[in-house]
DNA sequence: CACATCCATGCCGACAGGTTATAGATGACG
DNA sequence: CGTCATCTATAACCTGTCGGCATGGATGTG
């Protein structure tokens, strides 16, 4: 009997949380579809696994059965496939499209010498998805920008902070400011980042700075190169690293100082140090700066 | 990184039999199925498995690590799914629409009196599947009748021989003769099972008593009841076990003793006898003839 | 040079999984 | 005693994936 790797991931959380609807914040998926997945599990075990109340989901002895197991088959199978990777000596790296720098280069050529053999496979991500790829399993380790949704989970090493400067309209007339303070813009519309991407979002819209003052958006997008027309368009203006001035220059782009927000930070992160050829990309990262 | 299980039986076959088109014909699926879902679980490992070549396909190093512990972790799975089920306490039978019969009541009080407290859920399947759901996990074990698709695969026991006779419609000039002959009815159109079920099919169009005489089909049928419809409206003939006559009796198709094939067996699937409980209800299938 | 044997690709229909919105059931609280 | 808050279940919709068939391309073989 096939069963995806999924199910019972969400199954192990449900059993571990006790409701569906706590289960599903800490899977990132909305408790409806939880619902029918673990139904869908019930249906192909031809057991029911919880029963149900107003007080959530408790086990019943086949559930206690299979929870028993299921973790150990996960770490079976993320083994494995770790192990799968290794033997294909690539390691894959994502990394986020503005936390990509001249550094880059750098670090890969380090990780090749030290482990001759290796390819590195760099895959860039769109804000839409600002862990690169590590939550899906796409990447091994990856360049980000710090907060990122599900971070806790990760072993994240910081290799890189710098301001946080505003990019606007040539035409409009803050480029022609020397510095903006962000109490001077908070009413202005501003280039978002996808909904879904929490606090990241949010970091990048300075709600920590607002001090519950209201945020207008003027546009969404998730690549810097719509990032840039947006903000040329006077859809908006944003938030952006110091760094973005020399990459991502543009004419009808003007980037200026900004008073009043914390820095932006450029971490590595992975799942962990038990991967020695993981542990070895980190330490290129870590002396890169 | 999630990943269904029925990928890694894919790439197990694939490793085990060399080539994709083997493979493909193990699994019951086609070629370009195989192909992509390979192709699929390579892209999600981030890691190539096999080297392709005109003669087929070889595992590389990475294909090598992960053929080394896919067949342990796919028992494991098995094994989890087994007990969970065994502890719901529900055994799960399968039984084709035609080899059900008098005995089933018996056989299953007798299996509820040896194991108190389990449940017996009755599952019937249409001609579509004439494993009766083995094949897909959905049962644990199945009444059917022989030979079935991947037959081989299983553990069969036979409970009940019985002669194949000839399913007529009573409005038809065969329906008033005493005996037929296989031979005399070779021309006839015949209503016949669907066609992805092989050598069921086969069985039931007495492929192998005609010796490449061809085979005219009249209607293809699923059901027991489109069947009986199909054989009084005179859409074609069919063979069916000397009990049909008893359990498929109806105004319209009259049954007629055949000469020149073999009797049908009624048999009692399942995985193996690892499972006790299992074993007990082919036990009682087997004391009850 | 036709043929057999592989694997890859394009197209299409069916279905599964996700989302949002909403219903239903049941304690907790003013 | 109504009003919330907190659960789970269901409905409607959209998209991506999987499977099938048909076909193409590459490569040895008689």
């Amino acid at each position: 009997m096939d069963v995806d790797t999924r199910l019972l991931r969400y199954f192990a959380a449900v059993a571990q949380e006790g409701t569906l609807t706590r289960a599903a914040a800490v899977l990132y998926v909305t408790q409806p579809a939880l619902t029918r997945q673990v139904a869908r599990l019930e249906d192909l075990l031809g057991a029911r696994l919880f029963t149900r109340s107003k007080a959530g989901m408790s086990l019943t002895p086949a559930g206690e059965a299979l929870a028993a197991r299921v973790p150990a088959l996960l770490d079976a199978w993320d083994g494995i496939a770790r192990e799968t990777r290794a033997a294909a000596r690539v390691l894959r790296v994502g990394f986020l499209a503005s936390a990509a720098n001249e550094a880059t280069p750098g670090i890969v050529a380090a990780f090749t010498a030290r482990r001759p053999g290796w390819r590195v496979e760099m895959r860039q991500s769109s804000w839409a998805d600002p862990a690169a790829g590590l939550s899906t399993g796409d990447v091994d380790v990856a360049l980000v920008r710090l907060p990122f949704p599900g971070q806790d989970a990760w072993a994240v090493d910081v290799l890189l902070t710098e301001p946080r400067v505003l990019a606007v309209s040539s035409a409009g007339p803050l480029a022609a400011r020397e510095r903006v303070a962000i109490g001077e813009v908070l009413d202005e519309p501003f280039v978002a980042a996808p909904g879904a991407t929490g606090a990241w979002r949010d970091h990048w819209l300075a709600v920590e700075e607002r001090g519950g003052h209201p945020v207008r958006v003027g546009a969404v997008t998730e690549h810097p190169d719509e990032w840039l027309t947006a903000i040329a368009n006077g859809d908006g203006i944003a938030l952006a690293p110091a760094s973005a001035a020399r990459f991502y220059a543009r004419p009808g782009v003007t980037y200026v100082p900004l008073d009043g927000v914390g820095p932006s930070r450029v971490a590595v992160a992975r799942a962990g140090d038990r991967d020695p050829v993981v542990r070895d990309f980190v330490d290129c990262c870590l002396a890169a700066f």
